[in-house]
DNA sequence: TATTGTTATACTCTATAACTATA
DNA sequence: TATAGTTATAGAGTATAACAATA
């Protein structure tokens, strides 16, 4: 019966907690009325860093090539996205916001992010605000490792 | 071109960085050698609080009875879910851990969570751990809110 | 031959709707 | 009627394998 409240911080003992909160937390994100979250990862990538080939937004995305092109078919036929023809390599293709998608891409910034939002602020203190951003930085560079 | 250097900390912003950040650790998760994830939280679950109903593992997990159903199903065909009737109410099913589930639970214990326990004792300093098992915390209780 | 991108197929996870069994 | 649970179906997201087009 290994206890939680006297742990000693090892890095197992926090992985596994961050493993399950962050399990939950994806789904009381995917709970809220929002349209498909990869989805608007990608566009707020787009928007982030400019227009980028198929294959750059995997890798930033940390998704294979074939998996982006799915999720980027889908941005098209919502009309979110704009391909373009890469100047001097044929293979490639840019890939841009359309007016639809940055419409989208503010409506969702207002929208789907709200609850959380609302939480963090709700239910945090200002100190405690603070801890989580510096834990998102932290969590930023982990990922990247 | 909002700047994330000088932000200031307002929830709204932490929100967006914590999605996004979140949305890549749980695919840095995935990408390595593992068993679903899923089943690994619910496995985890009931080792934690003991045997549970179906209803209240969805509670828990915060998914859908149905959902949970099916992750039961999954569970129960890999052999690593027992099923009890309950001793009054026989609509009930209790759902226990088998033999083969503890196995299955311990060693994934050491083998998934390995990579994120090691990319926390890698890249992050002492202060910094304690920073993010505070952060697990403080994400605890937005889920819970 | 190597790179970029796509299509085909399958699996995990989750949802809603509809159903059965028990209280 | 209400509750616990399941089955059927669908969609998002991701993967591997196989393919086409360009460099």
């Amino acid at each position: 019966m290994e206890d939680t409240t006297t742990r000693p911080a090892g890095s197992v003992l926090i992985a596994e907690d961050l493993r399950a909160v962050v399990a939950l937390l994806v789904r009381r994100i995917r709970a809220n009325p929002a349209f498909p979250p990869h989805q608007f990862g990608v566009l707020r990538t787009i928007d982030r860093i400019g227009p980028q080939t198929a294959s750059q937004l995997a890798v930033l995305e940390l998704v294979r090539p074939q998996s982006m092109a799915h999720t980027l078919q889908q941005l098209d036929e919502a009309g979110y996205i704009s391909r373009h023809a890469h100047p001097t390599d044929g293979r490639q293709t840019l890939i841009a916001l359309s007016d639809d998608g940055r419409i989208a891409l503010d409506q969702q910034r207002r929208e789907i992010t709200g609850w959380l939002a609302a939480a963090i602020e709700e239910n945090l203190t200002a100190d405690e605000r603070d801890t989580l951003a510096d834990a998102v930085t932290l969590l930023s560079r982990i990922v990247e490792a």
